[in-house]
DNA sequence: CTGAAAGCGCTTACAG
DNA sequence: CTGAAAGCGCTTACAG
């Protein structure tokens, strides 16, 4: 905040101006109080003398930053960087610039970069908590991107939808035997995706689910899921919660000498950055982070605003909860009995 | 920068305990001119009021905000979330915030992202370039992040020891027919990551490049790769310049019933999250971002403290690039005529 | 070891 | 329409 590397500062407008530092104050703010002619000049001269406003005089005068803070649980999570990108984008548009802090790790590690945040003087933040977190007590106003059935969410996707947009169109393609793959049954989002898609296929359809963390607890990291055993057993299709793990679903049944969508479907979760680039393209649904990240900073400046500087900040209140799209691409076919019954020896020959 | 929603700030805790601001500040700096029981007298007060210190305040009178900028040419990129995170606990260890900034789209944005982050007051910047950039003439220092066959690179991964690697590798596994597989050919990352590929291989190797942009201008976005055929061909293995890539071949080869690695081996750049999940898990080549962050924030704030607020920035010069290392996974195996002439009848029956 | 004073750059009532 | 003055919270020589 040196504003003035290049050298200007408004006293030097002013002086070379012969005018107060006020006046060059008012001219810049475009407030009106300056009169056309003179404002010119003083707008004429910033540039040429290469003004950059210091944003530290005007934050200390005016106790705003024109910063707020976003906690992610973990960058490197494939998901956040499609929010990361959108809030930054919708921040800007408000006039905001994005601080960035990793809760990466635990909780302890998300108290400290929310204080770290407000330390570096953000006037809010948008957090995405980690699992099970509730964020509470945080000196500023706070927009929480979470799941619409996780107490004290400000927005987030509709994640219940997503999975019944998913199941119906499952369903619609005639899959009655449906394996769904999630990773943490502790997780409001998985689990408002896992409830949609069932309630999607329907009271008609068998449906088990695949609990990775478990699995993978019992047969180590990196197991094999043992997909192809389930399609063996007369299961035709899998939904994942998300197209990670989708594509570990899809890789391992193509492995197995399956055929995917000929003899079971494959569906992911969140549109992420392979799902279109790999054979068969994943089938899919995305949230609209554009619409969610304008929502949070929508709510979060609105709350700024109502604040303007009182001793106490607090959470955003509820708010609403975001539509998802579904993406129909090649990874999900229709359930064809005679196909499906047709490959299973091919599979065989293939597998070993 | 409202300091005190808690409300203390340094005079309140003077008035509190009857001394001036100017020795609370000496105390809670820590310089060592106050008497250790004054000094633990204020610490307490100081906790017990809440204290924050306004960073407005103290950047207005040091002349340092405390935040550095960190330009990345696309935040959805699967890399960047790993330099993201990897810049954000480099800097936040050396006692900096991190302003994102996001150049999407060209170069006009980048340098209007640029000069927002200056208007806010960063001390210095990280830029990972947009392809073919020159970052020249910023009013503060900068540390780029790009290729070392880049001009004014300052730190980055050593690009083609990485493809040198993975070229080894598949020569000692006995490929001596190879298709790399690249994006972009203006790329200077790709094309050192292609050269050490062929230098890797060895001059007995035969190789042959595959850049999926001029395809897919011809052919259509999400065309095949025709990777199939070339192992139809004779090629015994794939080296991409991205997990994506490799991803993408990986995926094509199985559905069209080529077995991995056992016909064909598939390699890729980055180990990016995917490649540890699918299956086979892909043998890949990792950067090491926090070593490459270290440099860079460490570049940067080198330079910030030797320039100490002139008038002029600049350029931080060249400086090093870090070891790449491999990652070998199941998605690699010895490149065995037998096998491969064997498997191509099954191959044959199944891509119909 | 402690304090009084000045000043970083800005904006905002208030006078004129 | 324009200007003089005060003050946001901090740190840093400088005196004592």
């Amino acid at each position: 905040m040196t504003s003035g590397r290049a050298g200007a500062n408004l006293a030097a407008i002013a002086s070379a101006l012969g005018v107060s530092a006020a006046t060059v104050s008012n001219a810049l703010s475009g407030k009106g109080r300056v009169s056309t002619e003179l404002s010119e000049k003083i707008r004429v001269k910033a540039e040429e003398l290469g003004y950059v406003p210091s944003i530290a005089g005007r934050a200390l005068r005016t106790g705003r930053s024109g910063v707020v803070g976003l906690v992610l649980p973990d960058i490197a999570n494939p998901l956040f960087p499609q929010i990361a990108q959108a809030i930054e984008k919708a921040a800007d548009a408000a006039g905001y610039g994005v601080l960035i802090a990793d809760s990466h790790g635990n909780v302890a590690k998300q108290t400290q970069a929310i204080n770290r945040l407000i330390e570096r003087g953000v006037e809010g933040m948008v957090v995405v908590p980690r699992r099970g977190t509730r964020i509470g007590n945080v000196d500023c106003p706070v927009a929480v991107i979470d799941s619409p059935s996780t107490p004290g969410n400000t927005v987030s996707a509709d994640h219940w939808d997503g999975g019944f947009q998913i199941g119906r169109h499952l369903a619609e393609l005639g899959h009655r035997n449906v394996v769904i793959i999630g990773n943490n049954p502790d997780s409001n989002v998985q689990n408002d995706r896992i409830g949609g898609i069932r309630s999607g296929l329907g009271s008609s359809a068998q449906t088990q689910t695949l609990w990775i963390a478990s699995l993978e607890k019992r047969n180590g990291a990196g197991c094999p899921l043992g997909v192809a055993q389930k399609v063996m057993q007369g299961s035709t299709a899998f939904a994942a919660v998300s197209d990670l793990h989708a594509l570990r679903a899809l890789t391992e049944l193509q492995r197995d000498g399956i055929n995917v969508p000929e003899q079971a479907s494959v569906t992911g979760f969140d549109d992420l950055i392979w799902a279109p680039v790999v054979t068969p393209a994943l089938t899919t649904v995305r949230m609209d982070m554009a619409k969610i990240a304008d929502l949070a900073i929508t709510a979060l400046v609105r709350s700024i605003d109502a604040e303007d500087r009182p001793l106490s900040g607090g959470v955003v209140a509820d708010i609403s909860k975001v539509a998802m799209e579904l993406i129909v691409r090649r990874s999900c076919g229709p359930n064809n009995k005679k196909q499906a019954a047709n490959t299973t020896s091919t599979a065989g020959e293939l597998a070993s």
